[in-house]
DNA sequence: TTAACATGCAATCTGGAGGTTGCACGTATG
DNA sequence: CATACGTGCAACCTCCAGATTGCATGTTAA
């Protein structure tokens, strides 16, 4: 398909990283990850920040599809959506492998002269 | 010794995947893992951008130890450095690989009941 | 019913990310 | 040498991410 290298990462994982990109983002998803789903007052605790930070965090997590809260009585509870999180790993072993294969082209050439 | 972004992952996970979480910079990671170690002025040709806002790019990708330049006459040459690349995968395996623990553990807790 | 709890919504503030233009400086090349 | 090329540096602008406070709404428990 697609011969140009550079373009088969046209899709847009940026957006995943980006939402990764922040301290307490990450921590939450680290938490998320780690416990049962929560809700939004309990993952507060511990972030130094104030409950409505961690919602618009939230929200952008969910909205880079990486998890999602479900209501559930009075309170909203947050879980882990994997499936953008392989398609991120994804993205880095796809430049992983471009790189190996234009380090071995160098190197042929190298040894060609 | 190790440059700047040597453990920027171990201390500040975030900054590798905020380095990455942006449309230009990924483009950029992308195009340096395809082809040979490039000027500044070829990487800027079809980003849409200055060369001057490329550059930014390219010393935030520094920072984070994602790539690196090495001056080579009148011109600078950059190449990816696939170190944090292999320790941001890594990240994304552990939140998943917790992930996945927990929800075999809590499989296990309904179905002990 | 009433009170405490969990969340949502809105207005606001601030710092920095991303971009540009303009100019200066070293380096190759005619 | 003279000139074009590749880059670095600095000032400046705009916009939005991150955070806060205050109040409103819905839900559970006493």
């Amino acid at each position: 398909m697609s011969p140009k290298g550079a373009d088969a990462l046209a899709r847009d994982p940026a957006s995943v990283f980006a939402a990764l990109g922040d301290r307490t983002r990450l921590r939450l998803v680290a938490r998320m990850a780690a416990d049962e789903p929560q809700s939004i007052s309990r993952l507060t605790a511990g972030t130094g920040v104030t409950r409505q930070a961690v919602t618009r965090h939230l929200q952008v997590l969910a909205a880079a599809g990486l998890v999602r809260g479900r209501r559930r009585g009075r309170e909203v509870v947050w879980a882990i959506e994997p499936d953008r999180l392989v398609e991120a790993r994804r993205a880095l072993d796809e430049i992983s492998a471009q790189w190996d294969r234009a380090l071995a082209r160098l190197r042929a050439h190298v040894e060609a002269e």
